[in-house]
DNA sequence: CTGTAATCGAGACGGTACGTCGGGTCTTATA
DNA sequence: TATAAGACCCGACGTACCGTCTCGATTACAG
């Protein structure tokens, strides 16, 4: 989370005084109250200290830039995702697409998501951080919502290629629902999450029969 | 594309030193060179005007700012996408999508339209322009698909609401070929592409036999 | 005075905006004000900046620093010293001494002096723009006080090393007034110039009977 | 010479560990050393505490800050300068003369000695430091000389106000080497101190002939 | 021995200023 | 009028020190 990973126990020194656990806190919050009132571009370093009532040496000593401290304030919201057991695939799905639509309508989202990632193609470790605390996190909705259904036997029991099949779902589905949302930057309403889900169900239906 | 949409002849006046009209393509050329070597973030108008051989004054009267500079920049390039017919929807669908994977791929778009994108989440004149001269413009690409799927009998003529279809389709195919090079960072190869069209035309089949 | 010499007319180049002749007198006047209430330590240049109502890019196109910056706003005040013709050797030399005690005690001058001279023991351009603002340019009182002393037959007419006695004259009046003012911290007084007066006559006079 | 005089036993407490007496000169030569690299204006207290291999908690703990710490430092080598009998006023002085420019030009001395001076303009409790530990415990060389004159009859005995002489020939003695070594920037060599002492004792000589 | 109390090193903390950089505007002279 | 040049104001950057604080770990002397 942080430059080193724990607020306390870095480098092996036992001396020194530990790292303010709520100083992380309230940066974070910070982070996206910040976000929310300024947006993406207009989000200083100085003023996220400001809000958190700390210094700004203290952003920089646990973070290394805004991308970083970005990337994490917002992972957590994604991690609010859920996928409850709606009774069908197709309920499970718009279910998930439309909880996903609503996060990217929140202003802090919305304005971080696509500036993080367009840093991110030119910065690696960054990518990393966003893959690992963003991407690779939300694949278990995919992981859970296959599972469920081939209990439920809508689908065949682990087909070849599963993880490839999990991916290209998950891809589909977040690309199409970011795309959507932001490119074409129109509503993810309910007739659109019945025509993408079903959409993607006749895809899924199709492969299965094959 | 400027600020007044004709490089030269704005403002109705007669008098005065005509507008280089070659200053506009350099410009443009030298915005581009730069994404290549700097990316979004590190582009600067002043660097851009340099390799321009251009004052910056020239640039801000003809643009708004970096944000309006960069979408032209990039602009032409989408409009290089071709849907050359191969044969069936399914070969025309893999070819448009690796046209576009690969023009995701080229380091001046891959840095530069997630950055306007998410600039334009808080500039609606900015996401405008975006839909405009990028998005819009590239949906003829479906229409085009569409329209030669029926010509050759493979899709159903003109089904109700062909216009929300295209553009369900037009998420899905461009959301996912971005989430999958951009975020995933994972390559679009052969059979990415294969899998990918596969699970969209069972969709559409599915669909049509609804 | 400036980082290149003249505000108008540097690098040759002809074009550009040119330097605002009044942003540097401001400039001056707002060091002197720091200087006055905040010393030197505590001068910053935003500070400055600020009072001259100034950015403070322009400070440093125009100054290497806060050193060549107080040095040329204090360099002016010396300027003011005189030696008007008090009809003997012994009041024009009292006059001096008064006239420099009180420009010491000044509290631009007084925080800025020391300053300025413990930085130039190790900042080789910077001593000697002390030399040439400053000190070299009062070494004139001692010139025109000795010659005027000559030609009031009150000291024989052009020693040999006449620069030599000049600057070892210079060096014991500048010093031991400086060195009483500052250091020693005590008064220059009309009775402790009387003695030093005194001493220094009498020296000189010893000098001139060998 | 600490914020309590003594390393150890301030405030008359009774348990408690004892200061650690080596840190005391640890720090003191370190400070010089910084002084001979770094110079005044780039010495910092961290740096000080790393060369004496100490905490920065420990100087705070025993100077008020880098003022304090450098005149400490510096004042113990004000102590070496001696007067040696060398069998004439004139020799005396030429010879404590000489010692003091030598230990001027010596880079630690020459760094600070001016900044302490300049930081004292406005710092009371400072400037009675320096004088305490610096100035005032030098006056005894002009003492010792004018006593051991008077012993050979080269001056005559007690002159009324002393005193005020002596410090007024303090003030001429240091304030003209001072100058003559930091402010002119030129060398205090032989022929300068013969000039300057013949000076100085023909104006002495005159003032015992008044 | 065992508290008690002040020390020590380490290093995080809230601040302030630094000197630089980029944005976007302006003021020149020239074309 | 447009242009190249470049100075201008502004605001953010990331760093460096400041002087304070909070730790766990030593010391010493007092009981």
């Amino acid at each position: 989370m942080c430059i080193s990973s724990s607020p306390s126990r870095r480098r092996g020194g036992t001396g020194g005084r530990p790292r303010s656990a709520e100083a992380d806190a309230a940066i974070l919050t910070a982070t996206r109250a910040a976000l929310v009132e300024l947006g993406w571009s207009k989000l200083t370093m100085g003023d996220v200290a400001g809000r958190a009532g700390v210094a700004k040496t203290t952003l920089y000593r646990r973070w290394a830039g805004k991308n970083e401290l970005v990337v994490d304030a917002v992972a957590v919201l994604f991690d609010e995702l859920e996928l409850p057991d709606r009774g069908s695939l197709m309920a499970d799905i718009e279910g998930v697409v439309v909880q996903f639509a609503a996060l990217l309508e929140r202003p802090e989202t919305k304005t971080a998501l696509m500036a993080v990632i367009a840093e991110s193609t030119r910065d690696e470790p960054l990518r990393e951080r966003i893959r690992t605390l963003i991407v690779e996190r939300q694949k278990r909705l995919v992981l859970a919502g296959r599972e469920r259904a081939q209990a439920r036997g809508e689908l065949p029991a682990s087909p070849a290629s599963a993880t490839g099949t999990d991916d290209l779902i998950f891809d589909v589905i977040a690309g199409a629902v970011v795309h959507r949302a932001l490119v074409s930057a129109e509503p993810v309403d309910a007739d659109w999450v019945q025509r993408f889900t079903a959409l993607l169900l006749g895809g899924l239906g199709a492969a299965a029969r094959t």
